[in-house]
Order: structure tokens, then C-alpha cells, then sequence
DNA sequence: TTGTAAGCGTTATCAG
DNA sequence: CTGATAACGCTTACAA
């Protein structure tokens, strides 16, 4: 029934320094706990601060040290996306630890329209992240042009493929997409699909490559149907494509688990059995991977770890040492179950 | 293998006035788009603009307007659930949308760790957000203690326990819930067992409140068991035990659809059928729904709804207006599909 | 319509 | 060890 009471003014140094009866100098001191500073003084502020309710003003401090402790991870994403990508979860979870540990506070933007990228941009440019964390950029991607322009410490996470300069971690997509579907080949399956997506990124371009370079000869372009999304919906959709185009279709290697999760539904609607009829494999190893009947075949890709190394690149940017700019990969390796 | 430079030191308003020869005043006035600036005062600040690079310093405008135009989304959830609840991805959309009409830039903040909690404290003290929603506080939360005390405008989804004065938006889990079971109970079955999880809040009590009530005297305390979790391994921990205790069972409630999922998996292990031997049914409604098999019967809620609800509560609260503290909840139906 | 100047709350330099 | 005092980059009366 009330209206919450606005913040009221709060107390700033000056009032801490009244009360305890030193200068404002010596108040920033004991606030920042620096050397040369007596007890005496010491423990009068720490009791005015108690008394007068301080709480250190951020903004100013900011605007002085020119550094705000913070920094920014940006997701990408279309809306459904955002939901179903277990990835994002835990690159977060691996980017906020190594953060925590140095102490610095991860924000996380997303970016879901026009609107959201230019205000993201302001974000930015405003002096309220001192680095940022870029997951998931496509081609072209504005945010990552303008990050590259304002020179702010970043790093992706994976790989925009128009982006120069900037530090990324990432995984050999190609190498591991060529192994999966080679073995995926060495089931005896000889009539292998596709389905692509993400083609406007490093990773989904990768994929497709490895795919082709598995089959050899035997590859048939006709077989990989493209789809814009890692989402389940693909799948299903890419799916029933592929079987419209060949009826006698034996594997299918779906470029998330997301996908492949989509892949299996739309082919048991179709009748088909897995890995009976038709071997699926999939990419990520994601909680999809487990919760799918049959339980996926996938790769396993290093999420968490992804999130700590580009964390960690970005500190060490901020703290001033040299950073390879070329990037870094991480392992990835292939987890067998029971759908191929 | 370049390392990347430090942010330059960068052009400011006093660059701009130079060179466009104007003052500061008034290229602060264009910069915002104030009445009363000549055109060609205008031009010329816009062109020095475009010529220096200049982009504001938003850590000093922050400091005079006292204001930040961010506000944060406060996610306490441990690790495994980050990943695993869609709904916390919805609200986080719709809290988006929502934000990023008023022009309002969404910052996520997750807290993962005490070290966490502390940092968000600070972060929230300092300045950097105009106002918070807090996503699943559970009882006893020191965020949600903090916020209450600064009396920064904020929103709860959901609405902890313990704490009064601040508006939340929810939906009336314990109607829900009886509305399911009672569902549940009208298809026959007669031994219904719930798995039940997290009791610390006002959503996972009132679930459990709303299946007694709607067993009423068939209601059997020891059907229900409890996990610390929403999640897929406590739907499997928890039917096994359910199993244990009960072998005859032949209907349980699951206090999400991740939970749910769990119940399916470990039903299937045990070589119950379902909907033949036992019916479950969920709640959430959420993707997990549809990718189970069979797909789940469960409550839907309006995740995404329950985010702009609380966005736009915050952003009243921001504007000066009356809010009612006391919350709001949002309408819930049943959707019936094949797991009961 | 524009310029001037006084802050906003800190930190940091420099005497003392 | 401590106190002045000058920034930090911006907004905003107040004058002109």
C-alpha cells in the first residue's frame, strides 16, 4: 500500500571527516586501508563511518581512478537461444569465478535487439566495465567493431572470423567436427546427413568443414541442410528436410546437441529407430547430451574452461601484460553413448 | 602475438568545445539534446565530436545526475540451476524487454559464493544501478536484507519469506499446485507421492501446502520427499526414495519440470511406465516440458510476464510513483499433455 | 541562445 | 602521519 521511500542523501566523506574529526584525506586513507595512518585516526573514522552510515560513492571514485572493478560478458542471442544453450550457462559460470577470485564484479549483458546493441555500446564506452567478455559474436557483429575501436581489454569466446587483433579462446571445430563424423563413418554408416547452423560464425563454418573433410568423397552436399539456429527447433525442422531429400538416410550428424536433440524427435516421429536405423551424433556435450533418448554421442567441449581463459585474458590485459592476440585453443574430446 | 594497448586517454568535452569553439555548456546541451542550442552551434559541436572521437564519460555524468540508467537482475541460484532453469531465462528476457524500452540497460549480477554475495552488496551501494530485481531470494538472503536496508527501488520475482515493504510479482503456487494434483487425482489416482524442493522459499512451501490440501485426508506425509533443489537430479534421488517407500505408487507431483524430467528418467529405470503404472505430472511449463517423453502434463507460468512485471514495478518506483508493496500474481492454467 | 562557474564525491599530490 | 588543495569530466543554474 506504500510507496517505497526514494534513496535518501547519503553521507559522504566529508560528513565522515566532520564527525571524527579529521580531514577527508585521512578518511580516503583508512577507507582504502593505506599504510600511514594511526590507530588513533583510524579507529575515530571507522566509528563516525558506522555513526553517519557511510557508503562509499562509486561513481566519484570512479571517475577519479578511471577503473570500475567491473566487467562485461555480452550474449548475443536471439530470445529462444538465450533458454536453450547450456554453453552460455556455464561460460558464465567459469568467467564468474575467475572474476570473483581477482574481485572484480561480472555483468552480464544481453543483447536482444538494434536497441539493445547501441545502449550496450554506450554501456561500454561509459566507463562502467574496465574489460569485456564477448560470447557467441557473429560476422559483422557491431559490438565487437566497436570494441575493437575503443581499445577496451577484451576477449572472445570463440571467434568472430572479420575481427582481427582481439584475444580469443576457443576449440579446433573443424578437427573435432572431421573426428566425430569419421567415427560416426567407422559405425559402417554410409549415407551421412547434416545439419548446420551458426553458419555466420567461425564455429558453424568450422563444423561443415570438418564434416566434408570426414566424408571424402563420399560427400554429398545435397545431405547438409543448413539452419540458422543451435536450437532444438532446427532439428526437427532440418530434420524432416533431410529425410524428404533422402529417405535412406543412416547417420545424421547434428551440429549441437541442442540440434540433436530435435534430430531424434523429428526421426522418431518419422519412424525410425536410433541408432537402429539411423546413428545420430552431436556437439557440445551439454546437459541435452544425458537427458535425450538415446543419450547422445556428442562432443565434448570445455565451456567452463572457455569462460575462465577468456576471463583471465582480460585481466591480464587490464593489469597491463602482454596478451596473445592470436588467440588460444582448448581440447575438446568425443564422449560415446548410445545414439551412434 | 601483439599485446593490446591500454585504453587511450580519451577526448572530452573540453576537446570538443575547443575545437568546435563553442563552451562546454553547450556542447553539453547538444549532447543532450536540449532546447535552445542554435543550429549551427549544433553542426559544429557535432562535426568536433566526429572529429576528436569524443564518447562521454559516464562515471562523471553518473556522479552529477546521480543516476545510472542501469539497473541490475540479481540471480542467486548455485551453479548446477543456473544452467537447468529455463524460467530464469525467461524472466531475464522479459526483464529486458521491458528495460530496454524505458531505455534502461539490464545488468545480470549472479551470485555464486559468499565472496559474490559481498561484491553485489558493494556493487549495489556504489552507485551503479538506479534499481534491482531479485530473482529467487530464498529466506534469510543477505542481498535481499541489504536492499531492503539502502532502500534502493526494487522488485522481488517471487517473494522470500522474511522479508516486508518490497513489491514482488508471483504467481499463486498453491492454488497451482492443487489445481494439478486434484487434476491428477481425478484420472484415478489414488497413491500420489510428491518430490518437493526448495522449501526455503515461498514457492517450493506453498507447493507442498497445495498438494496436502488437495489430497485432503488421503494426504500421506510420508509420500512427500524432499530435495534442496529444482533440478533434474532431484526428481531422480527423489523417486528412487519415493520407490523405496512406497512401491505402489501410481501418481506423483513434481515441484518443477526439471524435476520432473528426473521423475521420467528414474520411473523408466525402474521399469514403470508412464502414464500406464504411475502419472506425473510438473510445473513451469517451461521447454523441459515438451522434450520430455512423454511430454509432460504440468502448471504453466508466465515466466516472462513475471520479469516485465517486476521491470516495470522497479521503473515506477524509479519515476517517483506510488507502488503497491504488497506485490502482485499472475494468472497460472494447467496444460495437460501425456505424462498423466 | 550561449558562456561562466559552481559543484558532484573521490583520490592523489605535496607540503608540513 | 595528516591536512590542504587540485584534479576527474560532466551537468546546471545563473548571467549575459
Amino acid at each position: 500500500m506504500i510507496a517505497r521511500r526514494l534513496p535518501t542523501t547519503r553521507a559522504t566523506i566529508n560528513d565522515v571527516a566532520a564527525v571524527s574529526g579529521v580531514s577527508r584525506g585521512t578518511v580516503s586513507r583508512v577507507l582504502n586501508s593505506e599504510a600511514y595512518v594511526s590507530e588513533a585516526a583510524k579507529k575515530a573514522v571507522e566509528d563516525a563511518i558506522l555513526q553517519v552510515g557511510y557508503v562509499r560513492n562509486t561513481a566519484a571514485r570512479n571517475l577519479v581512478t578511471r577503473q570500475s572493478h567491473a566487467i562485461g560478458l555480452i550474449v548475443h542471442e536471439p530470445h529462444s537461444l538465450f533458454l536453450e544453450d547450456p554453453n552460455i550457462g556455464s561460460i558464465l559460470l567459469g568467467t564468474n569465478s575467475v572474476l570473483s577470485d581477482a574481485d572484480y564484479q561480472l555483468v552480464s549483458l544481453v543483447i536482444d535487439s538494434d536497441r539493445d546493441s547501441n545502449r550496450v555500446a554506450e554501456y561500454l564506452t561509459g566507463g562502467f566495465v574496465d574489460g569485456v567478455i564477448i560470447v557467441s559474436a557473429r560476422a559483422h557483429d557491431p559490438i565487437a567493431k566497436i570494441v575493437s575501436q575503443i581499445g577496451i581489454p577484451a576477449a572472445f569466446v570463440g571467434h568472430p572470423v572479420d575481427i582481427e587483433g582481439i584475444p580469443y579462446v576457443g576449440i579446433d571445430n573443424f578437427a573435432a567436427a572431421k573426428a566425430i563424423t569419421a567415427r560416426l563413418v567407422g559405425t559402417g554408416r554410409t549415407k551421412i546427413g547434416m545439419i548446420a547452423a551458426g553458419l555466420d560464425r567461425d564455429s558453424g563454418q568450422d563444423r561443415v568443414a570438418g564434416f566434408t573433410a570426414a566424408l571424402g568423397d563420399a560427400f554429398d552436399p545435397s545431405l547438409v541442410v543448413q539452419q540458422p539456429f543451435y536450437a532444438h527447433a532446427s532439428g526437427l525442422e532440418g530434420t524432416r528436410e533431410l529425410l524428404r531429400r533422402a529417405p535412406d538416410i543412416d547417420g545424421i550428424f547434428a551440429a549441437s546437441d541442442a540440434i540433436a536433440a530435435g534430430v531424434l524427435d523429428a526421426l522418431r516421429e518419422a519412424g525410425r529407430s536410433v541408432p537402429g536405423d539411423v546413428g545420430v551424433v552431436g556437439f557440445d556435450d551439454s546437459v541435452w547430451a544425458i537427458r535425450t533418448q538415446p543419450q547422445l554421442s556428442t562432443v565434448h567441449q570445455p565451456a567452463g574452461e572457455l569462460g575462465r581463459g577468456a576471463a583471465a585474458s582480460v585481466l591480464a590485459q587490464i593489469r597491463g601484460e602482454a596478451v596473445d592476440s592470436s588467440g588460444t585453443f582448448l581440447e575438446t574430446h568425443i564422449v560415446w553413448r548410445d545414439s551412434a
